[in-house]
RNA sequence: GGUUCCAUGUCCGAGUGGUUAGGUACCGGUCUGCAAAACCGUUCACACCAGUUCGAAUCUGGUUGGAACCU
């Protein structure tokens, strides 16, 4: 019998990942599991380039346009999502195709990621107040204080992170640092992780024609709608903060896209970055991916 | 044609005689819970030609290009 296969097309925004994706799950009667932070939200679709009706070529689709933009979200979530679905889709058949550029989800997905206790509302806003009064200095001692190990080697600079693991550290009543290095879990399936490379000025290309179609298919009314939820995080995202800058009168229209396109190279440039250290995946040219799969699978 | 003003790295932008502006992009990188996030590193200048000066992006003259106003 065949062993249950996970198929993941990965590779930066713009490399062709959907249209591929829906090839090779046409091809294995199988379904999507989207792997993208953006894409799972309602309401910006444009934006958040998901494929139409017509793109998705008949194929199911999971995990996309699924959560209101108000909703938390996480890597940890979407690895329990998606494999709860996986072992849905492989009772029934030997393959699942997973796609998207998420980093951090794929990498949840793949090689898991450590059991962390979900953070209250009040230890959240608790120490998110007491940030803000007594500042950074602060912040670094507390964390020195909970677990001297992540201060040692956190990068002190990055705000963001040592709040992650300060609130951690504070909810668990144990160090963050203890609560990580578990063993990377057995995935009871077999994964083909692929990357789709594309040269530079190729996907440069193709990103600044999107990004015009995008406006075309009604991007700037798109963000308008969601303006009053603005400071949301799922709207901190490439494409929507330009335009509300636009609405600001701080960019003209023009400078605007312009800036959408430039954000969202920026964007491809880090998922590059990124995936180049993962040693478990196959880069792949687009226009040999299909054939790729093909012999991987063994046809 | 005349008068005045301007000319700084990809772009924005400070500096007005003598150590790196800064931001942004490019290029490179970090990454275990909002990751399309957050953060870090390197490179890239002083329009051109003369002159003054120990020393000029900074002062002077000219050249070229641009802007505003006048005719």
């Amino acid at each position: 019998m065949i062993e249950k296969t996970m198929i993941v097309i990965t590779g930066p925004t713009a490399s062709g990942k959907s249209a591929l994706a829906v090839d090779v799950a046409r091809e294995l009667d199988t379904d999507i599991i989207s792997a993208d932070s953006r894409q799972i939200y309602q309401g910006i679709p444009i934006v958040t380039a998901v494929p139409t009706f017509e793109e998705r070529g008949g194929v199911r689709h999971h995990l996309m346009e699924m959560l209101p933009l108000e909703a938390y979200y996480s890597a940890s979530m979407f690895e329990q999502d998606a494999l709860r679905l996986a072992e849905e889709i492989f009772r029934e058949r030997d393959y699942v195709v997973v796609c998207g550029g998420s980093m951090m989800y794929i990498d949840a997905l793949c090689n898991g990621i450590d059991e962390l206790p979900t953070v209250s509302e009040e230890v959240r806003k608790s120490l998110m107040m007491r940030h803000i009064t007594e500042g950074d200095e602060w912040l670094l001692e507390e964390l020195r204080r909970h677990d001297e190990t992540t201060w040692q080697r956190i990068d002190r600079k990055n705000i963001k992170r040592v709040f992650h693991a300060l609130e951690v550290s504070i909810q668990a009543g144990r160090p963050y640092s203890s609560l990580l290095g578990g063993k990377k879990p057995e995935r009871p399936f077999r994964i083909i992780k692929l990357f789709i490379d594309r040269e530079r000025p190729e996907l440069f290309e193709r990103i600044n024609k999107r990004v015009e179609r995008m406006v075309e298919a009604g991007l700037i009314e798109e963000v308008r709608s969601v303006l009053g939820k603005r400071g949301l995080n799922s709207l901190n995202t490439v494409g929507v903060k330009e335009i509300f800058s636009y609405f600001d009168g701080d960019l003209s229209r023009e400078e605007a896209i312009a800036r959408i396109q430039k954000n969202t190279r920026v964007y491809a440039k880090k998922q590059m970055t990124w995936f180049s250290r993962d040693k478990d995946i196959e880069h792949v040219k687009s226009e040999e991916a299909i054939g790729r799969v093909r012999q991987l699978l063994e046809y």
